[in-house]
DNA sequence: CGTCATCCTGACCGTTTGGTCAATAATTTC
DNA sequence: GAAATTATTGACCAAACGGTCAGGATGACG
């Protein structure tokens, strides 16, 4: 996609140390509630200097984006289609509650983004994101006919995947706040539990 | 709580216009990315005009957060505790689902407010809010002792249901996308699937 | 060391934003 | 219908914002 210009190794290090700076105000505050001047006092830099990296606040914000929105889809294509359907998918389960727990702010980023209307990577979702979600789709509507998976709407069951595992990255201010638990425990009490729930609804009904 | 002013007619019927208009325009773009200028426009009246009858735009935001925050947990209170478990649960899930196909805005103010931290309603959720999902937790946990709901973390179950279906009114853009759906379709298939979903993970394992 | 490209910044600009205010218009009240 | 109260607005303001630019500092390299 993007021609690899020779960086230098000060590019490299203000271009992450922006970016890293970015993540955390963009997450915080959304993009229209983030200043260039936040990102730049948190990247250690003035405003000018940041702007002589990215020719925008917009295009720190794509660059963000497009960059984590492949790290984002790992897990979904971790799942080994050779596996065991109900072992595979709380695998899928585990390595996304995982990610919430490790980046939390990617995930507000992207719940930012999306609840106000995904502007900025609807053909993103549109394109490469459907595609891989129609495939595992079709790989649990096999399992099902297998009956080795038990019968639910394959697309939803990704859906319920994302809400149940995201939900503890994008709204732990309101689940820390009910737990009174402190960093990650609640995260730790999720784990059980979700593997508790998805086992029960997925386990097919014995013949 | 408010003192009861003597409300005039003109001032009942400006303050439900930009009341409304500020549902659409926050839980569109948050807090920050909201103007005041959007709101008046969406009322019909001036931005002047809009400020008579409101001190600030967070006055507008708070009073719509703490307005709503009531009906927002109405399903909640509306679980009968000596209803049959599963039922009652799946009348909930179905309560809350409904909510997001006629409330989404509502729901995706909501989402925008606790994403970036609850900055506004923090107190909110560690009083009413906690108390009540508390009580309920111990009414799961009764169910649960007398062998008639699956065991599992109270907490983190009412989590799921908030999680599963909230989400199709907060990243509504990201599951029409993926689906192809115009409209409320999704959230049809949604009924279908959340209620097959926590059916299987709520019927106990037969003695 | 010289020179050339890269890196960095203070000062500045036009626009947008939340909010004010004095003056005017519309309504209510008696 | 006059007086008093409530409602509305155009003009305005200070601060914050994204972004520009000329020029100086710093580094790479022969």
């Amino acid at each position: 996609m993007t021609i690899q210009q020779p960086q230098t190794r000060i590019q490299k290090k203000n271009r992450e140390a922006i970016l890293d700076a970015a993540l955390g105000v963009f997450s915080d505050h959304g993009f229209r509630g983030a200043t260039l001047d936040q990102i730049a006092s948190a990247a250690g830099l003035s405003k000018p200097n940041v702007l002589y990296y990215f020719a925008s606040k917009e295009a720190i914000y794509t660059a963000l984006l497009s960059g984590l929105l492949e790290t984002w889809l790992d897990p979904l294509r971790a799942i080994d289609p050779d596996g065991e359907p109900v072992d595979e998918i709380l695998g899928y389960v585990m390595r996304k509650l995982q990610m919430s727990r490790e980046y939390p702010r990617e995930s507000r980023l992207f719940a930012n983004e999306i609840v106000q209307g995904a502007p900025r990577i609807l053909d993103q979702i549109e394109g490469p994101l459907k595609e891989l979600v129609d495939r595992t789709a079709g790989l649990f509507l096999g399992w099902m006919d297998d009956g080795r998976l038990a019968r639910l709407d394959p697309h939803h069951l990704v859906f319920s995947i994302w809400a149940t595992t995201q939900h503890y990255a994008d709204f732990s201010a309101q689940v820390t706040s009910i737990l009174q638990t402190e960093g990650d425990a609640h995260i730790d009490q999720a784990e059980t539990f979700l593997r508790d729930f998805y086992r029960r609804a997925l386990l097919p009904d014995s013949p």
